[in-house]
DNA sequence: GCTGGCGTTGACGTCAGGGGCAAGGTCTAC
DNA sequence: GTAGACCTTGCCCCTGACGTCAACGCCAGC
């Protein structure tokens, strides 16, 4: 199959795939008119890639899977640099959110105290009808 | 105080504040010799923008807080608009901190799927030694 | 033979937030 | 009077993962 087939069955766009192509992941063979042949197994590959960024990974993280599924094992995580990936990961979306639940605490603090200073500083129309009840 | 000192005491660096003058953030006074001045507002200004910074907010994102500073309030975050881009921000954390839960998830389904299928292929040699005793 | 749709390479743009350097002007201390 | 620390503008460089042309080749259908 061509490039336009396999991104379209891939979910990508022909740039990425020679994009993916200059950074050695997913190499392409030529046809006489100097098109890129793909198979089934480079759409296997291109799918794990994909998916894998659908994670988040970056890409150069991606590369042990590609390499895993190259030497013929059945999937991208057959192999133990695939699993420190794994693991590795999950330890920085661990730290990530952590991270992440600080700072929306800290807004969430800075947000009520300026929403209490500004109704201390104007008091609301609402809360002076309220109060003249 | 010049830019040097400006940046020393917001930990920060000239450059940063070129960026900033560039983006319409902290302008500058000029002195006879071209050189900018600054003062002790400019130094809240420029804190109010780290903080933020510091939170994971862009730049443009700072925009309101520096203008209800410059518009004479006590602290940047005593304008609605203000006010506004905490509640979005909050939004966004929360969003961004259940997507990255859910990627968790999946890669901690992904990596305990794999690990299973390593040792199911290649059972170790702890394992067999176990059964054998 | 011509149009449309695919393919090719290459180069530049994007987004944010600056880093680094050059070539020069200024100020201060010794 | 000069060294060195500071300032100025302007320019290109970086990251990641592509998007967007440009200019051209190839091929199928009508």
């Amino acid at each position: 199959m061509r490039i336009g087939e396999l991104a379209r069955r891939a979910g990508t766009t022909t740039r990425t795939l020679r994009y993916y192509e200059t950074r050695g992941l997913l190499t392409a063979r030529r046809g006489g008119n100097g098109y890129r042949s793909y198979d089934e197994d480079d759409l296997r590959l291109l799918r794990q890639i994909r998916l894998l960024q659908d994670f988040g990974f970056e890409l150069e993280e991606t590369r042990p899977f590609v390499e895993c599924l190259r030497a013929g094992h059945p999937s991208g995580d057959s192999c133990p640099a695939s699993l420190d990936v794994y693991r590795r990961k999950l330890a920085e979306l661990d730290a990530c959110i952590d991270r992440l639940r600080e700072v929306r605490d800290q807004v969430g603090a800075e947000l009520a105290r300026a929403e209490v200073a500004v109704t201390a500083e104007q008091p609301s129309p609402a809360r002076c009808e309220l109060a003249a009840e």
